[in-house]
DNA sequence: TCTTATAGTTAAGCCCGCTTAACTATCAAG
DNA sequence: CTTGATAGTTAAGCGGGCTTAACTATAAGA
């Protein structure tokens, strides 16, 4: 068993491996296609997981100031990728949201890197399919919880 | 068996979508640890894939200018992570390879982010893993033709 | 050999992303 | 109502990453 496991653990980190480097390779001719920054489609992914957010939260995940990020969303506005307003429960917050083009834009990026799965599930015979899909399962509750440790302050403290 | 894989794909695109994720937090943590920018990152896996490469593979696998790589080229020789030498077969040519702290440092970047596979496979029963073994060989064969077919010139000139 | 193509470098200059510091506006607690 | 904390903005300034243009050096073919 103890030898079983190593092999799994050997060809699930070839598998990461590979599909990271094929989405940095989707990442960056999106990036490229549409004119838009690393920093950015980042920024755009991270307020699409939190619905919206505000300038302390997203200064924070980004790990950069307040002003930096102050800047950074004009440019994000001024492009019409996201909307600022003040939020009406604090007024001195803002509150940053994807507008109609960001999400759309967002939803494209997401729809770009999944292009490889079906090739890949096509690959499986019925019976695989099915065991690969009881094992993803199980594989995808665990993740959640890896991907929520994570960030403790950021998942928590998501808007909206 | 239609509905089958539909249920698949969508936990397979699960699975991508939080691996990337979880990726992403972890490079971006690893690049402030290190502070090392995602541009020079970024070569540096390219340069580990390709073994050694030149100015012009770099730049052309980056989607820039010569003259922006051999001017990153300069920060990164001068950070002692790679080495900048003569091509002794085209003296035109300059062979851009990993030092040994480059070489180390990538291979931090790889332990550092494949932490979660042991985690993820210990979920599993011994049966399952047995499956999903054989799952995810079928599905890393596939993988890397998917990978070679995203940027042949870059794979096929491969250099030493 | 002369010519043309290729590999890389250098310099000038632009914009982006970031910082610090000083500022305004709002909230919340005594 | 005053005080202090919090949210965000603005301005000045730095360095990185990029471009174009002009350059050197080498290679390869007529």
């Amino acid at each position: 068993m103890q030898k079983k496991h190593e092999n799994l653990n050997e060809q699930l980190n070839r598998f990461a491996v590979i599909t990271m480097h094929i989405n940095m390779i989707y990442n960056m001719q999106f990036m490229q296609e549409h004119e838009i920054s690393f920093t950015h489609l980042n920024s755009l992914f991270f307020i699409h997981r939190a619905g919206c957010t505000n300038i302390h939260f997203l200064a924070n995940h980004l790990g950069v100031t307040k002003a930096a990020v102050s800047q950074m969303v004009d440019r994000l506005v001024e492009s019409g990728l996201i909307s600022r307003e003040e939020d009406p429960i604090d007024r001195r917050s803002k509150l940053i949201c994807l507008s109609k083009n960001g999400e759309e834009l967002v939803q494209q990026a997401f729809l770009t890197r999944r292009k490889w799965v079906p090739d890949l599930t096509a690959s499986l015979s019925e019976t695989q399919a099915q065991q690969a899909c009881e094992i993803f399962e199980i594989m995808n509750e665990k993740l959640k919880d890896i991907q929520e440790g994570l960030n403790p302050e950021v998942s928590r403290n998501q808007l909206c």
